[in-house]
DNA sequence: ATCTGTTGTGATTAAACGGGTTACACGGAT
DNA sequence: ATCCGTGTAACCCGTTTAATCACAACAGAT
């Protein structure tokens, strides 16, 4: 039986929505028992019996689990389904009213001269980094230049931001390395340029064999605005992405970028 | 100002959120200012200020934070939108995967992270920028990959530091993009090799006549440290030259210029 | 140059928390 | 009564986290 490492993976994920060690370990053994005493979670989880008592009170006040009040009590966790969704829920909440109270706080900014001529910010964490991709699509005014590997056009949210540009009047361009992503793209985003020349060969790994950051996304917006982003494959199934987003129009890097870009819209064009 | 109690709450929505005290204060301290040092982040968010750099590190790799490393670093949050977008996103894998997990009892999961840290550096005043240039050159194991225009090159230390490299056994490529730059280099630097291809068009004006900043060099250094430097004559007398510069092998800039100088080479070589 | 205040790192201390154990009181069954 | 399973509560101890300190690197001023 290897479901050991599947409670563990399942334990660690309740501990980092909030469980306590016991708590998520009695949760997940109330799942696979249909219900059961505390002696039993007990036995199945390996929490101490006594402690069980406290753990199980935590979780029922959580709603994830239901008591019986019998002597001796019966426990019962909640549906997977109505679990998850309860979960969900709840941290839905908490994010709305996060939102609400960040946006409600007066900015204790002291002083500051707004004016940023030449910035350049580096990102961690495949997910911010996607959305900050977004959001940077969705400001822009006039252009967005985009080279993506075929992960990270797979992104829903990628094309729905890049075809609401287009509506927008926002003159899009998009390379890659992969002969059949092209198709895809061509298909998904038919208003969209779609080239091919020298920046994607700079994406494609096997042109650097021995190199293994791959380039994830390249993106330019409106030639002042510039984000790249870069994925290595640690050994551990740690993911370790990274960005580096600049702008400002006299910043060096996003001028190499604006080069870069406009010599493969010239050369390659269209393919 | 009742912000107070606000300010609290948002701390403690974060705490639930699986922040840590510092980290979510820091935070709430972030998206109030526009963005500062750790010692602005410390006075608003009562956080000792030696403590801040650790909890913004973590927030960092968390894609919360975005780190302009300049020095003093500036923090900046990512929006207060992006933010709960993020948060939300990695709630929903998480509880998809608990409710897969919890349902069948399947596959195996290992855990995590080696790490590897990245950095880019921005810099101003040509002076500080070349003085820069020539420690990289110094630090040089194996390989200076340069890029420059005339006016960069002129400065006979520039020239003193690659041919110590050169002495030290270092491989020297340069490339320019100016005829006559070409024969002085040839001459003073005998040893170097000189080449020409796409990556020093990016850098010839000439090429990019409305772009009215100039790219004055181009440095990698045995592939993993980079320099790239800018200069824009801004109307009134003020000089206004801007270097970014950065390092790590998992850098998707450093691996991007790793690119640009091996294509480079590849198809150039010498003229 | 030297001096001075600031910035960033690391080590260290102290308190809080959480996991694990033990003591014990209660109630029903024998 | 005694015995056993149940439930409560107190305690111990290692880890984590908050908080402080000492210090090297650096920038800017003199």
């Amino acid at each position: 039986m290897d479901s050991e490492s599947e409670i563990e993976e399942a334990v660690e994920l309740l501990k980092q929505m909030g469980l306590k060690e016991y708590e998520a370990r009695c949760f997940v053994a109330l799942t696979r028992l249909s219900g059961g005493t505390a002696k039993e979670v007990s036995e199945v989880s390996d929490v101490p019996r006594t402690r069980v008592y406290d753990a199980v009170r935590v979780l029922e006040t959580e709603g994830l689990v239901e008591v019986q009040h019998s002597n001796p009590r019966v426990f019962r966790a909640i549906s997977v389904g109505e679990a998850v969704d309860t979960l969900l829920d709840r941290f839905e909440l908490k994010t709305e009213k996060l939102g609400e109270t960040l946006r409600g706080l007066g900015s204790a900014t002291p002083d500051e001269d707004a004016e940023v001529r030449h910035e350049v910010w580096t990102l961690a964490d495949g997910r911010a980094i996607a959305n900050r991709t977004y959001r940077l699509i969705d400001d822009a005014d006039r252009e967005v230049a985009l080279v993506v590997d075929s992960e990270a056009f797979k992104d829903g949210k990628l094309v729905e931001s890049l075809s609401s540009a287009l509506d927008r009047g926002v003159e899009v361009f998009v390379g890659t390395a992969e002969e059949d992503l092209r198709d895809d793209i061509r298909e998904n985003l038919p208003e969209a340029e779609v080239f091919v020349s020298h920046v994607e060969a700079l994406t494609d790994p096997s042109n650097f064999p021995e190199d293994d950051t791959r380039i994830t996304r390249m993106v330019l917006i409106d030639g002042e605005t510039f984000l790249v982003s870069s994925f290595r494959d640690t050994g551990g199934g740690g993911s370790d992405e990274h960005a580096v987003f600049g702008k400002g129009f006299n910043n060096g890097l996003v001028a190499l970028m604006r080069r870069l870009v406009s010599d493969s819209l010239q050369t390659g064009s269209d393919d």
